[in-house]
DNA sequence: GAATACTTTTGTCCTAGACAAATTATACAC
DNA sequence: GTGTATAATTTGTCTAGGACAAAAGTATTC
């Protein structure tokens, strides 16, 4: 404040259970990664407790980066900055080939980045009154979506830009919901997440389509545990259980939670399962239907009322 | 599922993490506890590792609970179940004296336990229009989380109950919020929580009474971390960055981050705390403005635009 | 009654070893 | 080549006490 920088800038010291918060990365593991791969090695106060530097934390975050897409620690906790960011850069590389860079996507993402968030609020109600919320999802969110989550992964964009742009959406949307909220016909659909995954949008965008459908949501927000939806879900008698994964969560977590909570569910309840994740990855568990596009969605219902009108009748 | 309830029940053996994740204790506590108290002390598995029982991790909520009422561990760690409740009961009549059992109370939470989400909505979407926004947060909203947030902790209430009631609510501010939000006036404030702290309903009602008051709301949601946030602010020039901690937060860790954060931000943008653990908790942090109800917000924003108003004439 | 110094309480951090769950590599049969 | 069982590796979490600083409570003095 007083000083301008000149040189050495005033070091911050951080403690190990910053380093935990901002990162994720439990205290036990910070501490085996030092005794394993040799980074991070933070300095130490005068009490023999670590003191992290901002760099250090840096790199963190980027491994971390890393690792979501799959790159193991042991390769990389221990690469330098370079070998980080091309990683980041090559993974995302591959995937871009599929996706062309439509019309609109470049211009929010540019508000976002110029920090302009009332314009960018204003081009999405617009582009909401426009279209219709559906086509709007469709057209418009999901492709921005999956922009805003590469160039996260690119470190292009920040974790608050990437928060603010949620928080965006959600406003539009639930806002949508609000207004497409009926009393409800069948099915009942509970939805939620498994703990781990903590993206709201997927839900939302799901309820948006079940809502304007006209079947009869009840959303349990995120991280709800398996033996709490299962419960919730007798308590309510739904008719079926959705979940959506987004592309953070890994594939393996995802598949045993889904099999350990179809394994729990009463049988008569479906188990639908939904979101980016289902897009890259082709598994598949028993007693699960996987809907990997949100247009998947109107045609399941049809058909679960299709085989309900049958047996009932 | 195949087999009928008899004598035992299947014991369900919680990991140390588990219970960390579910009291908020931390596991160095946990051990600690153990060792100085004799409380919890749960059996072994086959590798040492300790494993607790649903009963223990119920006592510790109660004990949790009694510690936010002031009490201190040495005291009711070794204490028993009787005990604490007569403790949390005195606590509760002490403090139902203030607030005399209001009418919308009690409806609400056994329409939530009784599973009738439509009714609760209907009665929630009715008070909103009775009372306007601003009333209903302060006389139906905040009265009921603490209520909700007390039957969690005694265990009359599950997780998914608590989700399903915060995602209502949020509903209803975010409508609130979209009809109130202008262009926006000074001061620009940007909204957010900590790491560690998930509950969004303090921001979305800060949000509500700051956008009611005219001042322009910058939300990034939850869980930013501090890096991100003194990047933000100055991405975005905010005058005043808000943050807000519910009780389930430590307080300990609450004060280190606000100190943490202050330090990091730049001196002429205001740092404003918020939320309910500033009720029971009276930590102060140099630079650090402590707003311990909702009603503060109005009169520290009108001192705002008053000091700036001296300053720019 | 308020301010100061002293004592107890309490949570976090430390080291370094152990082990299970998950992942990858290898061997072998078809 | 493809599939499967077995072995090796990787990786995160758990454990045990010891140490210490910050906070809360208590005693003493003005």
């Amino acid at each position: 404040m007083d000083k301008k920088d000149h040189g050495r800038p005033p070091f911050k010291a951080l403690s190990i259970a910053m380093v935990e918060r901002d990162t994720g990365l439990s205290k036990d593991t910070l501490r085996m990664w030092e005794r394993r791969y040799g980074f991070p090695r933070p300095a130490r106060d005068g009490n023999g407790a670590r003191t992290y530097t901002p760099d250090q934390l840096d790199r963190l975050r980027l491994i971390r980066r890393c690792m979501d897409l799959g790159l193991r620690p042991g390769k990389i906790v221990a690469a330098s900055m370079h070998e980080l960011i091309a990683h980041t850069g090559n993974a995302v590389d591959v995937r871009n080939k599929t996706k062309a860079p439509t019309g609109p996507l470049p211009g929010v993402l540019q508000l976002l980045k110029a920090q302009r968030v009332a314009e960018m609020r204003d081009f999405l109600v617009q582009a909401v009154m426009r279209l219709g919320v559906l086509r709007f999802i469709l057209d418009v969110i999901v492709p921005i979506n999956a922009e805003v989550g590469h160039a996260w992964m690119r470190g292009e964009i920040a974790i608050h830009e990437e928060h603010l742009y949620s928080e965006q959406v959600q406003h539009l949307l639930r806002q949508a919901i609000g207004s497409a909220m009926h009393r409800g016909l069948a099915p009942r659909v509970m939805l939620t997440t498994l703990p781990g995954e903590e993206h709201q949008l997927g839900v939302l965008m799901a309820q948006t389509f079940l809502s304007v459908e006209g079947a009869q949501c009840i959303s349990l927000g995120v991280q709800t545990p398996a033996s709490d939806i299962v419960s919730a879900a007798r308590a309510h008698g739904v008719d079926i259980v959705g979940l959506s994964f987004s592309q953070a969560m890994q594939p393996r977590n995802a598949c045993t939670g889904l099999a350990d909570l179809r394994q729990r569910l009463d049988s008569r309840i479906e188990l639908w399962a939904g979101g980016a994740l289902w897009s890259r990855v082709r598994k598949s568990v028993p007693g699960v239907r996987f809907l990997s596009s949100l247009t998947d969605i109107p045609p399941a219902l049809a058909d679960w009322r299709a085989r309900r009108s049958g047996r009932a009748a």
